[in-house]
RNA sequence: GGGUGAUUAGCUCAGUGGUAGAGCGCUUCGUUCACAUCGAAGAUGUCGGGAGUUCGAAUCUCUCAUCACCCA
C-alpha cells in the first residue's frame, strides 16, 4: 500500500467520523480505566435556531482538546451536549417563516397552534448545529442529546425528558423561598416583540439626537428672576423675569405622562421654587417642582421633566418625591391617550393632546414639537449626542415600560455565588474575569424573567379571585394590598398566585386555601375547563367553584439555561449521572456570557443544590477577523467554519484555533495561518508516509527504555519531555502552547532532524531494526499527542496499522523526562550544533548547495571527537562533507567555525569570497563583543556579586568566558585573513 | 463618566525579574529517493513615551499618550 503525497481531509474525515460513531467512541464514561475519576463538561448549548460560527468552533475546539485528552488518559469523560430553545430568536424565526409562506401570523393561529407549528420547525430545522460540530471532530455523546424545552407541554415524541419539569421545579422552589416576586414596576419593553426583556438584553447605542427645550408655564400667576448674564466670578448681574420654567429633554412625546419637574435642591436658580407648580402644556396637568439631586445643574437647563413611568431615572425620583405614574403607551409604542384613566386622572389635555392617541411615539415626537413651536412654548433645539437602548434582538429602542413581572431575587442569590468564587471552590481563569464577576454580582439588580413570548416554559402560576381572611372579598384595589404574599393586583381585583410544579398539585393547594378561608368545600376549575374535567360535581352544601387562570407569560431562555448543569443530568431526580458527573470539571465559553449564563448558573445550582455547577471556569476570548473586527452578518466579514474545514480540513481549523488560545487576548484569524497549519497536517502525514517506506511497524512490545543507538535515544528522550510539557500546558488551559510544543516537537524535531538521521541509520543493517522501531514509536507517540489537537488526520494514519483500538481510546502516555539520555542529548546537541554552523557558513560563503566539501578538526575534546566519529555518517549527509580530517593549524583561506568551544575550519579557499568572510567574522565578533561588554559591566559590578544569586553570577561568568574563548578563534581567524 | 485590558519584528501575536521569541510575509539558494502544502540560509526590534523600585525590568510600581472592550 503507497501513501498519497497529501493528506485528502475532504474524503477521509467522513469516514472516520463514521468510524468513531459506529464504536460508540464518546459515548459517557468510553475508555475508562477501572475506579477512573469523572471528568465532565457541559455544551454551552447554541440556539435551535444557530449554525456554527467561529466562536462555537473555537469554544468546542478547546472543549474537544480537554475531552479527548481526558478520555485517553482513561479518565471517565462524558461531555454533555445539547440545544436551547432561545425564546425569542426561536419564536421570530417561526414567524417569519409563517409570514413568508403568506400564513396566518401567530395571534390568528393562537397559542397552541403556534407552539405546534414550533416543534414541527425544531423537527425539521433545528439542531443542524450538531451535525456541524460533527465536521469540527466534536466528541461530545450525542446519545445525551438534551434540549432545554424537552418534556413541555406539547412537545412530540422524541422530546421527553426532564428538562421542562426541571424548569418548574426550579420556578417553584425558588418562589416557595421567597426568591422570586411579582411586581409592578419599570421593565426594559421592547415595542418590537411586545415583551418585557432582561437589562443584559439591552445594548446602548450611541446616536446622534437633540436636546428640547420646552417651557412649562408656572402656575397661580408666580413667577421669578432668573439669571441671564454673570460676571467674572459667574456671579449673575442680570436677571428677566420669566412666568414659565424651562426643561430639556431628549424625549418630548413623554411629556405627556410628565407628574412632576425636578431641579437640584442646590440650584440657586431654581431652588426657591421647590414646592411650587406648573402647569403641563397640552395636558394641563398640575406638576409638582421638586428637589432631586438627580437633576444636574450643569445638564439642559438645570430643570428635568419627570416622567416616572417612561424613565428609570425619573422612576427613582418620582419614588423619592411621591409622584405618581401615568403610562402613555401601549405596547407597541404607541401613544394611549383614550380611556387611559391615569392620563385623564387630574388633566384636562386639549384637542390637540388627544389627536395624538394611537400615533407612534416618534410620530408623537415630531407633533408635541410642532404644536410647542406654533403656541410658543419650545424655548429651542439643541444638537446632542446620547446613548439609546436597544433590543439585543429586535435592535428597536427600548421603551421602560411600568407593567407587571415576575423576578428573581438576584442580590440574595448573589450571595453564594460570590462566595463561592471568593474561596476558590470555582476557580474563573483567566483571573481578570473574576473582578468582571465580582464587581456585576456586587451591584445586581433583580432579574426579570417574565417574557410576553409563547415559545418557552409558561410561568407555573394560576391565579384566583383573592379571598381575605373570614372569608371577605374586598370591593376594589384602591385600599391597600393585603398583608399576604402570593397577592396581587389583576385588572383592578385583588388575586391570589398559586404556584406548583403541576396543574394538580396547584388545585389541590388551592382548595385547601379556600376551604380555609370560606369555611366550605370548593373546587377548582381551571380556565378553559369544562365542569366535567374539574372532576368533581358539588357533594355537599355550599360547595362553590373557583376558576384559576394560568398566567400567560413564558421564562426568559436564560432562566432555563440557568440550570443546564443541573436539569441535564437528570435533577430534580437523584440519577446516577447527577451523583457522579456534578459538580462538573469545567465550563469552557466567551466571555460574552459571563453574566448571561456563568453567573446566573452559579446562583441557581447553588440555590437549588446546595454545589457549585463547575469546579473551573475557562473563559476564552473572542473570535475576530484579520483586521480584528467582531465577525457579524452584517459587515459581511464572517468566516464561515464548515467552509473552512472544507478548504483546509478540520485538523487545520482547529489546530489554529488552539494555537491561537493564548488567555485573555481575542484572536485575529486569517487563512493563511490555517493554511500554514494544513501544511503542517501535510508534514505529519509525510514523516508518516516516509516511514511507511521504510517498513517502520509499530511493535507493542517495544520498549523505548532498551534502546542504545544515540540518534534513537534522543529522539526519545525528546518525546517524553514533550509528553511533560503538554500535559502541564494542557492541565493549565494553555492550549497555544500545548498546540506550539507539539508543532515545535513534530517538525521542528523529528521532521527536521530525525527523520533525516534516521536515513543513514536505515542503510547500516546493523541499526536498520533498532531505528525502524524507534521511528515507528516515535511517529505513533506524536499521532497519540496530537490526536486531541488533530483527530482526524492522527486517526487515519493509525488506522494504516492494525491496531487493538481506535485512537480515540489509546492510552496516553505516562513517561516523562525520565526518558531523557543527558549524554544522547548532549551529543546529538552537540551534533546538530555543528552542521546548523558549516550550514549557515557554507551559505553565507556561496559554497555551491551541491558541492562536497572537507572538515578540518582543529581543537576538539575528547568528547567532542567521539561525537563527531560516532555521527560521521550525519554530518557528512546533512552538511554535506566529503572528508574529514584532524589538522595541527588552520591552511590558509580556510574559514574557521566555532561550536561550543570545538574549533574547526572549512578549507574552501577555492571557493571563498574574503571580503564576504572578513564581514561575516567582523559581525560574529561585534555580537560576541557585545555580550562580553554587556556581561563584564555585570560583573564588574560589586552589587551584582553581592546580591545576584549565586548561580546567576556563575552563569554569568561562565557565559563571558565562552564568549571570549569564541571571540579569540573568530580574531585568529580574522587576522589569518589578512595573510590573504 | 466608571471599569478592564492592550501597546514587543513588515503583519498577527507568544513571552510573570536573569542571553528578546514563533508563525506568516520578505531576500538568497536549492527540485539529494517523506513532503515544493518542501528544504537550507538570511535580514528585520532604543519591547508606546517618561519616571521609579531592583544588582538586574519587555516583565513590578507610578505617570502620560494611543487603541479596544465592558458598564452607566
Amino acid at each position: 500500500m503507497s501513501m498519497d503525497k497529501t493528506f485528502d481531509a475532504r474524503a477521509v474525515e467522513p469516514r472516520i467520523i463514521a468510524l468513531w460513531e459506529s464504536a460508540s467512541a464518546f459515548a459517557m464514561g468510553a475508555n475508562a480505566r477501572e475506579g477512573a475519576e469523572p471528568f465532565s463538561i457541559l455544551l454551552p448549548p447554541p440556539n435551535v435556531t444557530g449554525s456554527l460560527h467561529m466562536g462555537h468552533a473555537f469554544n468546542h475546539t478547546l472543549m474537544d482538546i480537554l475531552a479527548r485528552w481526558r478520555r485517553m488518559q482513561g479518565y471517565d469523560v462524558l461531555w454533555q451536549p445539547g440545544l436551547d430553545h432561545a425564546g425569542i430568536a426561536t419564536q421570530m424565526v417561526v414567524e417569519r417563516e409563517l409570514a413568508k409562506a403568506g400564513e396566518p401570523d401567530r395571534r390568528e393561529m393562537g397559542r397552541e397552534a403556534f407552539v405546534r407549528r414550533v416543534w414541527e420547525w425544531k423537527a425539521e430545522s433545528g439542531g443542524t448545529i450538531l451535525e456541524q460540530c460533527k465536521r469540527l471532530g466534536d466528541s461530545f455523546d450525542l446519545s445525551r442529546n438534551a434540549f432545554t424545552m424537552s418534556g413541555a407541554p406539547g412537545a412530540p415524541e422524541g422530546e421527553e425528558g426532564n428538562f421542562h419539569d426541571a424548569v418548574l421545579r426550579a420556578f417553584v422552589t425558588l418562589y416557595e423561598r421567597g426568591l422570586i416576586f411579582r411586581g409592578k414596576r419599570l421593565v426594559n419593553w421592547d415595542p418590537h416583540f411586545e415583551t418585557a426583556i432582561s437589562d443584559l438584553e439591552v445594548e446602548q447605542v450611541e446616536e446622534k439626537g437633540n436636546l428640547w427645550r420646552l417651557r412649562y408655564p408656572l402656575e397661580n400667576g408666580e413667577t421669578y428672576e432668573h439669571p441671564v448674564e454673570w460676571d467674572e466670578e459667574g456671579r449673575p448681574t442680570r436677571f428677566e423675569t420669566r412666568d414659565y420654567l424651562t426643561v430639556a429633554t431628549t424625549r418630548p412625546e413623554t411629556m405627556l405622562g410628565d407628574t412632576g419637574v425636578a431641579v437640584h435642591p442646590d440650584d440657586p436658580r431654581y431652588r426657591h421654587l421647590v414646592g411650587k407648580t406648573v402647569r403641563l402644556p397640552l395636558v394641563n396637568r398640575s406638576l409638582p417642582i421638586v428637589a432631586d439631586e438627580h437633576a444636574d445643574p450643569e445638564k439642559g437647563t438645570g430643570a428635568v421633566k419627570i416622567t416616572p413611568a417612561h424613565d428609570f431615572n425619573d422612576w427613582e425620583v418620582g419614588s423619592r418625591a411621591g409622584l405618581r405614574a401615568i403610562n402613555v403607551m401601549d405596547t407597541r409604542a404607541r401613544i394611549t391617550l383614550e380611556g387611559n384613566d391615569d392620563f385623564l386622572d387630574g388633566a384636562e389635555p386639549t384637542p390637540e393632546a388627544m389627536a395624538l392617541h394611537g400615533l407612534d411615539r416618534y410620530v408623537a415626537r415630531e407633533r408635541i414639537i410642532a404644536v410647542a413651536r406654533e403656541e410658543g412654548w419650545l424655548d429651542g433645539i439643541d444638537e446632542e449626542i446620547h446613548t439609546v437602548p436597544h433590543g439585543d434582538r429586535s435592535k428597536v429602542a427600548i421603551e421602560p415600560f411600568l407593567t407587571d413581572q415576575w423576578f428573581v431575587d438576584a442580590k440574595t442569590l448573589a450571595g453564594p455565588a460570590l462566595e463561592a468564587v471568593r474561596t476558590g471552590r470555582t476557580r474563573i481563569l483567566p483571573e481578570q474575569h473574576e473582578k468582571t464577576y465580582f464587581h456585576w454580582l456586587e451591584n445586581i439588580e433583580p432579574w426579570c424573567i417574565s417574557r410576553q413570548l409563547w415559545w418557552g416554559h409558561q410561568i407555573p402560576v394560576w391565579y384566583g379571585e383573592y379571598v381575605g381572611r373570614g372569608g371577605v372579598v374586598p370591593h376594589s384595589t384602591r385600599g391597600p394590598a393585603p398583608d399576604e404574599t402570593g397577592v396581587f393586583q389583576e385588572h383592578g381585583r385583588w388575586v391570589k398566585a398559586f404556584c406548583g410544579p403541576d396543574a394538580e398539585t396547584v388545585r389541590e393547594d388551592a382548595e385547601n386555601w379556600y376551604r380555609a378561608r370560606l369555611g366550605h368545600r370548593v373546587i377548582v376549575r381551571f380556565e378553559g375547563e369544562s365542569e366535567d374535567e374539574a372532576g368533581a360535581y358539588p357533594e355537599e352544601r355550599g360547595t362553590s367553584f373557583v376558576t384559576l387562570t394560568r398566567d400567560p407569560d413564558v421564562l426568559d431562555t436564560w432562566f432555563s439555561s440557568g440550570i443546564w448543569p443541573i436539569g441535564t443530568l437528570g435533577w430534580p431526580e437523584d440519577t446516577p449521572e447527577l451523583r457522579r458527573y456534578y459538580p462538573t470539571s469545567v465550563l469552557v465559553t466567551g466571555f460574552d456570557i459571563l453574566f448571561f449564563w456563568v453567573a446566573r448558573m452559579m446562583m441557581m445550582q447553588l440555590e437549588l443544590v446546595g454545589e457549585v455547577p463547575f469546579r473551573d471556569v475557562y473563559i476564552h476570548a473572542l473570535v475576530r477577523d484579520e483586521k480584528g473586527k467582531k465577525m457579524s452578518k452584517s459587515l459581511g466579514n464572517v468566516l464561515d467554519p464548515i467552509e473552512l474545514i472544507d478548504e483546509y480540513g478540520a485538523d487545520a481549523v482547529r489546530f489554529t484555533l488552539a494555537s491561537m488560545a493564548a488567555m485573555g487576548r481575542d484572536l485575529k484569524l486569517s487563512r493563511d495561518r490555517i493554511a500554514g497549519y494544513r501544511n503542517f497536517g501535510t508534514k505529519l502525514w509525510n514523516a508518516a508516509r516516509f516511514a511507511e517506506m521504510n517498513g517502520c511497524h509499530p511493535d507493542p512490545a517495544f520498549d523505548p527504555a532498551r534502546v542504545t543507538l544515540t540518534a534513537n535515544r534522543w529522539i526519545i528522550g525528546e518525546t517524553g519531555r514533550l509528553r511533560e510539557t503538554l500535559d502541564e500546558a494542557l492541565a493549565g488551559y494553555r492550549f497555544n502552547d500545548a498546540a506550539g510544543a507539539l508543532y515545535a516537537h513534530v517538525w521542528g524535531k523529528v521532521c527536521d532532524w530525525y527523520v533525516e538521521l534516521a536515513k543513514p541509520l536505515f542503510a547500516d543493517e546493523a541499526k536498520a531494526p533498532e531505528t525502524r522501531a524507534t521511528m515507528a514509536w516515535v511517529l505513533d507517540q506524536c499521532l497519540v499527542m496530537l490526536h486531541p489537537f488533530m483527530p482526524f488526520v492522527t486517526e487515519a494514519l493509525w488506522g494504516q496499522h492494525d491496531r487493538a483500538r481506535l485512537l480515540v481510546h489509546a492510552d496516553w502516555p505516562t513517561y516523562g523526562a525520565d526518558l531523557v539520555d543527558a549524554e544522547a542529548d548532549a551529543e546529538m546537541g552537540w551534533v546538530i550544533a555543528l552542521i546548523d554552523e558549516i550550514r549557515s557558513v557554507r551559505a553565507q560563503m556561496g559554497v555551491p548547495a551541491g558541492a562536497r566539501i572537507t572538515l578540518l578538526t582543529l581543537d576538539l575534546s575528547e568528547a567532542q571527537q567521539a561525537a563527531l566519529a560516532a555521527n560521521r555518517a550525519f554530518v557528512e549527509r546533512l552538511a554535506r562533507i566529503e572528508r574529514m580530517e584532524a589538522a595541527a593549524e588552520a591552511p590558509k583561506g580556510a574559514v574557521t567555525l566555532t561550536v561550543r568551544g570545538a574549533t574547526l575550519c572549512l578549507p574552501i579557499a577555492d571557493v571563498i569570497d574574503i571580503e564576504a568572510e572578513r564581514a561575516r567574522l567582523a559581525k560574529a565578533i561585534a555580537r560576541l563583543e557585545k555580550e562580553a561588554k554587556g556581561l563584564r559591566g555585570k560583573l564588574g559590578n560589586e552589587a551584582f556579586i553581592a546580591r545576584a544569586p549565586e548561580d546567576v553570577v556563575d552563569e554569568a561568568r561562565a557565559r563571558l568566558e565562552a564568549t571570549e574563548e569564541e571571540m579569540a578563534i573568530l580574531r585568529a581567524a580574522e587576522a589569518r585573513l589578512a595573510d590573504l
